[in-house]
DNA sequence: ATGTATGCAAACGGTTTGCACGGTC
DNA sequence: GACCGTGCAAACCGTTTGCATACAT
């Protein structure tokens, strides 16, 4: 899953980690290794149950640290959702997001025309954009099937 | 501020009061009022002390209660920042938003283009899309400034 | 040997909830 | 007068932090 093979993001995970003094850890690994084969958008609640399975004495301080890390070092990105919680993804490729009001599920898609496009002039004047989201809140196909029961 | 003015919002509010059995507070009436004079996006605590000195007695459980229930009611709208806490705005049309990553201040821009766009069509095989919003992220005019002091 | 990362536990901040009183209808 | 909304306080939950130990370098 992602824009590189798994082994080659464990691979820049080490040389980014040298090359800031970060000690390449057990746990870090793991947790990035999980992350990387993740196809949902886990929570940090939910990469810390997965994680646990390998890593039985792994505390969730760590996977929260370990993910801040992480992001902080642009491996992985953090969404927020209505929920209220963070979730977070692997992914580094450009793409948007389709989130599920009912059981909050988070989708992939990307829309390469949107991506061409120039914003309008009102966001030039007002600073400099670092990134453009798109996010398309709805219903998905199981919830819906699962309405009409 | 806003698609309608103040009074007529106002007056749709009592309305959907009367019409779904909900009372007609003070509180109710300076909360709404509040948001729908504020052209930033405030946050609870914001709405809370804005409010507050008009009734110095009303707690901060009353605005999240109201705010919700505005909220539910289509009234206003809840965004959820990267920040982790909830902001709020009365803004009724179609809109998207700038968000500072320096002071995280929230602007409104709108970008018609984009709206009548088609989404591709992975996103009609997700299920049923209810809304479309963009964030755009970067630094704002004043935050720039500010940096290169 | 040095110093950072971990695990534990406690603190934290935003938000929610149970309850008795007060206000709206 | 009936009942919902309010204010107070305590609980709640995701997240952060201080500290002593364990581990990578």
């Amino acid at each position: 899953m992602g824009c590189l093979a798994v082994d080659k993001r464990l691979a820049d995970f080490e040389d980014i980690c040298r090359e800031k003094g970060l000690k390449i850890t057990h746990q870090r690994l793991e947790i990035y290794r999980e992350l990387l084969s993740a196809t949902d958008h886990p929570s940090v609640e939910a990469v810390f149950q997965r994680v646990r399975q390998r890593i039985p004495t792994i505390s969730i301080d760590t996977v929260y640290r370990t993910l801040a890390m992480l992001e902080q070092s642009g491996m992985i990105h953090r969404i927020q959702t209505m929920e209220g919680l963070a979730r977070y993804e692997s992914e580094c490729g450009l793409h948007h997001h389709l989130i599920c009001n009912k059981c909050h599920e988070v989708v992939d898609f990307t829309w390469e025309l949107f991506d061409s496009l120039e914003p309008p002039p009102a966001v030039k004047s007002w600073g400099v954009s670092q990134g453009k989201n798109i996010v398309i809140t709805g219903v998905c196909q199981q919830c819906l099937e699962r309405e009409q029961k």
